[in-house]
DNA sequence: CTGAAAGCGCTTACAG
DNA sequence: CTGAAAGCGCTTACAG
């Protein structure tokens, strides 16, 4: 099998196939890279080597003579719930499809802990790189500029952010699930956002539900509007304080399904009726928002369309020098069961 | 600032490091992986031209040169739900703190895609592998083998098997929810599992609950015991087909919490009370288990553990050439809203 | 159409 | 303690 003496790898390289095609590596290298370069003849024999040692191209090597990176980089805040989780993976498969491996890590939603997975994933090589949102210390965005990664961010469009961005509005679309809640009939609305800190979504979903009730004449006092880590437990927790704080409300804004879902367990907890008594709703449309009882209203994204768009943005610019183009990704309200209808 | 002449990339290399501290490469590079032989000058004057020029090291080109890899490969069934979310992200965490990179991929529960999965892991040059579970076609394992990579596999602990496992029993862990359930007086039970195909977890937790019940006198019919795709939906479907077939059931035993939540949501939907007049059980303990209403009655099992400790054994086989040990996990019954007591 | 050779960004015996 | 040189597994002008 092995005419040429001892190996002491174990890993088969471009070499061994070119030993046993007999032919140089570099024509194995253009059966991979250029095979119209290379007579059908000498097509078949690579190909039988590579069959008979099962040979598989060592991508790091590769791209590191080729100078095209074989690898992306995407950079959440969580994975442990799903709000990422459909449109990463969207990414992820439209990239395999074209032999890019997208590596993903995630921030707690902590913008130091990003500058560290920005830095690590460069280090890794990655040749593009997808963020969430714009909000962040400028050193972070600074750092990709000077190393000359194309990036885009996601998940968020705003007009006045200079970044490439393959997002939706957070605004607009706060806005709209506000028109609805008024639509409805309510006039007296919690609030329960994300935080703030460094979270575009989160502001400007806030900033939308708030605008959208101060034009319709009935602006949100300040004391309605919560903001809560992304836990269950810390919307349930803020769900009581708003309650304490204004009993009145008849719908409470939910920053997302998370949120949502946490603080229909609590209101549900205390014998609260939803949407009987209060109504809620969520934002993102997860998988969760359908599993709970009742079904949560809340604002649709379309997760895996965002996620192959940012997929071939990234693309395009890693492999074909395209500059990063924003696009501005729809949403809509899908109305479940949990905005009712006042009196 | 640069004073060798023009630069054709823009990439800060060793070699630019070492011109700037009038060193060598060879220097430069024990200044990163053998300080101890450098004189505490020259560790300073590398140290500034790192500094000045912002180096930081192509990873990939590390571990080319060194054969020591300088990252791992995590292959998981989905990242749309949290089921192996929490312990694939204790992995990483653990992982980057020794700056190994951890790639995580998918197989939608499909075997083919996760033999794929690993050879494009490979080719990417993962030093080694997590797989869940135990049960592939015998050429999945053999591939791994055969390329000399170290691996472990993980969620499930069969003392049959002879692969390397960080696992539990996921037969036992069924079983003694089983005797619990026969603790609250229930009888007649069904269950809803996963599909068993390729899929030892589902397969073992059917088989523990199943036991259980023979070894008590009250041995479940195959009629009553469903198996389905992993979505709520497809819980819901079962659930009334569960009750179509026999509608006396006080208990339905479900093979993972989002079956679970499915069952649960399609019960209620029916106006079913739950537990009142059906208890569902789960399976994992994932965020979701607390979030619904009532909060499930499940396994819990210690995710980020496991996934630290399969970290930290194929960093010692990667690392410090040890050999991957199995490791079993201990489980747990937790108690919550959805499990009644019977008369 | 194909090969010899240089090079991608590193590490590591081997000398001194 | 440090450097020159070979090598990790590839790609790609450059010749022919």
């Amino acid at each position: 099998m092995d005419t040429d003496g001892p190996k002491k790898s174990t890993r088969v390289t471009l070499q061994d196939v070119a030993n046993a095609a007999r032919v140089s590596t570099a024509t194995v290298s253009r059966y991979f890279n250029n095979r119209d370069a290379l007579r059908p003849e000498t097509i078949r024999q690579v190909e039988r080597a590579i069959e008979t040692l099962g040979y598989y191209p060592d991508l790091n090597a590769r791209a590191l003579a080729s100078r095209r990176p074989s690898t992306l980089g995407a950079i959440i805040p969580t994975t442990e719930n799903a709000i990422f989780a459909e449109g990463v993976e969207a990414m992820q498969s439209w990239l395999m499809a074209r032999d890019i491996m997208l590596m993903t890590v995630s921030t707690r939603y902590d913008s130091e802990v990003e500058f560290e997975q920005v830095r690590r994933l460069v280090a890794h090589g990655v040749g593009g790189l997808m963020l969430i949102g714009n909000a962040r210390p400028a050193k972070t965005i600074e750092f990709i500029r000077t190393h000359n990664i194309p990036f885009c961010t996601a998940w968020s469009f705003q007009a006045e952010s200079t970044n490439p961005q393959i997002g939706f509005n957070n605004f607009a679309a706060a806005y709209k699930m506000g028109e609805q809640i008024l639509k409805k009939g309510h006039r007296t609305i919690g609030v329960i956002g994300g935080l703030t800190q460094d979270n575009d979504r989160a502001t400007d979903r806030i900033k939308g539900i708030s605008q959208c009730f101060a034009d319709h004449g009935f602006p949100i006092p300040q004391e309605r509007i919560l903001e809560t880590p992304y836990q269950p437990e810390d919307s349930a927790t803020a769900l009581d304080e708003l309650l304490r704080r204004a009993p009145e409300v008849t719908v409470i804004f939910c920053g997302n399904d998370v949120l949502a879902a946490g603080a229909l367990h609590r209101a549900q907890d205390r014998g609260i009726d939803v949407p009987g008594q209060i109504s809620i709703t969520g934002f993102d449309d997860i998988g969760l928002a359908k599993i709970l009882q009742p079904q949560l209203t809340t604002v649709h994204l379309p997760h895996r369309f965002m996620g192959e768009m940012a997929a071939q943005a990234l693309y395009d610019a890693v492999i074909h020098n395209e500059p990063v183009k924003s696009l501005e990704m729809p949403f809509s309200i899908r109305e479940r069961g949990t905005l009712g209808t006042l009196e």
